[in-house]
DNA sequence: ACGTTCCACTTGCATTTTGCAAGTATCTCT
DNA sequence: AGAGATACTTGCAAAATGCAAGTGGAACGT
């Protein structure tokens, strides 16, 4: 399996990417998300729990019952990979 | 729709990236693609007909009854993207 | 202490996408 | 004309995705 298969792997399932990169700035809640992407909830809620077992993010408790979602070191690193792909969305066809 | 929702709109769909990636060296033709990445020729058949109609790529045809796929402009510049996805899959989690 | 509210999910089911296997079309060469 | 090679298409099963409603637990007000 070559490095882009192995990356596509873990951040390739729909949603994955825009969730990482609404975290790329701070940590979010599971509501925040839902709302600023428009992602379905079992959708986000399986996203989340793939991630967090692929080591891209980790739960933080929050106070009540509230937790926020960060990215660890490995999930910050695609930083460079979403900026690129941004700019390529962004460019005109 | 942010930068990044337009791109995975064009190149978020499973197999697309890779069938692109393929290409970023030299135009290959169905069944070279279909060989090197498994991929199952109903799924290879769409994404050539949706990247060729994003622009990604075209056809071109070879003598016989081939043709080769190559990348265009816009998707060569899909290659910085890819690169940094693959550096992202190669380190180690 | 009890009900209400908020937040983070889960659950059930329809729709869409993906995958597998087999079949079709066209060209070339003999 | 027949055989082989290449590029697909087609039919159907399995899996992923999406929608809407429901569940569970902590905090807050009374």
């Amino acid at each position: 399996m070559s490095d882009l298969a192995a990356a596509l792997d873990i951040v390739g399932a729909r949603w994955a990417l825009l969730v990482v990169e609404q975290m790329l700035d701070e940590p979010k809640r599971y509501g925040d998300l839902q709302r600023d992407l428009g992602v379905p909830t079992n959708i986000l809620a399986t996203r989340l729990r793939e991630l967090e077992v692929a080591g891209v993010l980790v739960r933080l408790p929050l106070r009540h019952n509230t937790r926020a979602y960060a990215l660890t070191e490995r999930g910050r690193a695609l930083r460079e990979a979403i900026i690129a792909l941004g700019n390529w969305g962004a460019e005109e066809a």
